[in-house]
DNA sequence: TGCAAAGTCCCGAATAGTGGAACAAATGTT
DNA sequence: AACATTTGTTCCACTATTCGGGACTTTGCA
């Protein structure tokens, strides 16, 4: 089993350029792939042809630019439909917006990574660095983190492999050395907290969402700032947020969700 | 250039599979996959696990399904906002259910076939099960004739070549004979009718999207049953169909989506 | 426990991908 | 309008990668 895994074959370098394109989240210009792109220029453009040969990519014969294809937006169509917890969840993610009148999170863990799959405001709050698609490390977030905490341990280890400790505040973890302790902690306690470790001034407590057997395939957070409450307020979030974790949790029972690695 | 295209290189081979596994809609098992594959039992066993690896699936080792992996996910969120008239369309849709008091479809064309991208019933919100994120043929709906009406000379002839000219109906065009006549009248006309070619007892009349050129990127269609009306009542839908379409292409020229082919 | 079906792995042959470099097209500049 | 520069496309010899028959291992069921 490869632990790192960048690229294996044609294809993965196709869907690391695939990736790329889509993650600019607009219209772009080959030179601005190429600038990107670990590939010379010929195997670059190579394989960005081959991806709109197959209707992944669409290219913009007018304006030169290349935008996600059709085939690509029916794909993500079923996908996200099948495979997010967004559907299935929205509607409990309101009503928990509604209930703690604080942002809501909800994501899932890709390859040690946090994926922001949907987020409810109760009302048109500030905002933060989470979009809906948008990737995030696990170290400083409290939804990564309950999710590391969870997870069954060769996971978890292949999880913490690909943790970079990237600094965002003086309050990040810098190393497994402070991680590890505070994930038997949030093992035991049931939930996280992020203490303003991603953004300044952000706080959120954080509970696993656990599908059948009891393994993590998600997780959710009630998100506010240090304007508004402190650490010690938002652990009154904690019953609502885990009976809607379970809630949904039970939802997702019956169906074979991707697990969280 | 390659006019059928089913693949290119292992990406298409890749691609292929992946799009067969989520088009299952649901979790499959290897010989589930392998029994639609047109690959032997090797090479799809090694694709999959090439895609397993890069996160476009993931494999329940519990269960032993493939499910849409999170990677592919977050992708598609991305690939949805960005490329779909989905998100931008929606409230248009909406708008024009409820004057109109009938469904309404929005597609989009994705090599020579229909994609039904979003819909709206005007009563009870949108639970229908016809999942935005089929495909269906050009040649006997309305959203797809009137999209092949409008697209220029050279993408037509493309999405031409690709027609299989199925019979659904005694009303389904079945060759060109028959079909071209009628593209040049809807070209003439402005909008296209459903003409229970699709379905019996279906109708619809249906509207070109233009995007910037005036290339079409899309298409609108207001949709009945004959139990309910007549093509010669459907026709009063016009007007208010054809303003939605020229407000969705208006709002959209300004982004490139992908133009239909 | 045993057996059929499902899933995984191996390795030589040959196909398909690679990328430097030349070419072409679009864009900018004098 | 002619030239210079940047951007995008094609070519082709080389070789790394994929292919897939078949053998092996695991799983599920009787």
């Amino acid at each position: 089993m490869n632990k790192q895994v960048t690229s294996d074959g044609t294809v993965g370098k196709a869907l690391e350029l695939l990736d790329m394109v889509v993650a600019f989240g607009r219209s772009v210009r080959f030179s601005e792939v190429l600038e990107v792109s670990p590939y010379p220029k010929a195997t670059t453009h190579r394989l960005l042809q081959t991806l709109t040969n197959q209707g992944m990519l669409a290219f913009d014969d007018e304006r030169h630019v290349y935008v996600p294809g059709m085939r690509l937006v029916r794909i993500a169509r079923h996908a996200w439909n099948q495979s997010s917890l967004g559907p299935l969840a929205l509607p409990f993610l309101q009503t928990l917006a509604a209930d703690v009148k604080e942002t809501v999170h909800l994501a899932q863990m890709e390859h040690g990574r946090v994926v922001f799959v949907e987020k409810t405001t109760p009302d048109e709050g500030f905002k933060t660095m989470a979009t809906p698609g948008r990737r995030s490390p696990a170290h400083c977030t409290g939804v990564g983190k309950v999710m590391l905490a969870f997870m069954d341990d060769t996971r978890r280890a292949a999880a913490l492999e690909c943790q970079t400790y990237e600094a965002f505040t003086p309050n990040t973890h810098k190393s497994e050395k402070t991680l590890l302790p505070e994930l038997a902690q949030i093992r035991a306690e049931g939930v996280a907290f992020d203490r303003e470790e991603h953004e300044e001034g952000i706080i959120s407590i954080a509970a696993p969402i656990l599908g059948g057997s009891n393994r993590v395939i998600g997780s959710l957070s009630v998100v506010t700032s240090t304007f508004r409450m402190s650490l010690k307020d938002i652990e009154k979030f904690r019953p609502a947020l885990q009976r809607t974790a379970a809630q949904i949790g039970g939802e997702a029972a019956v169906w074979p969700y991707p697990i969280a690695q």
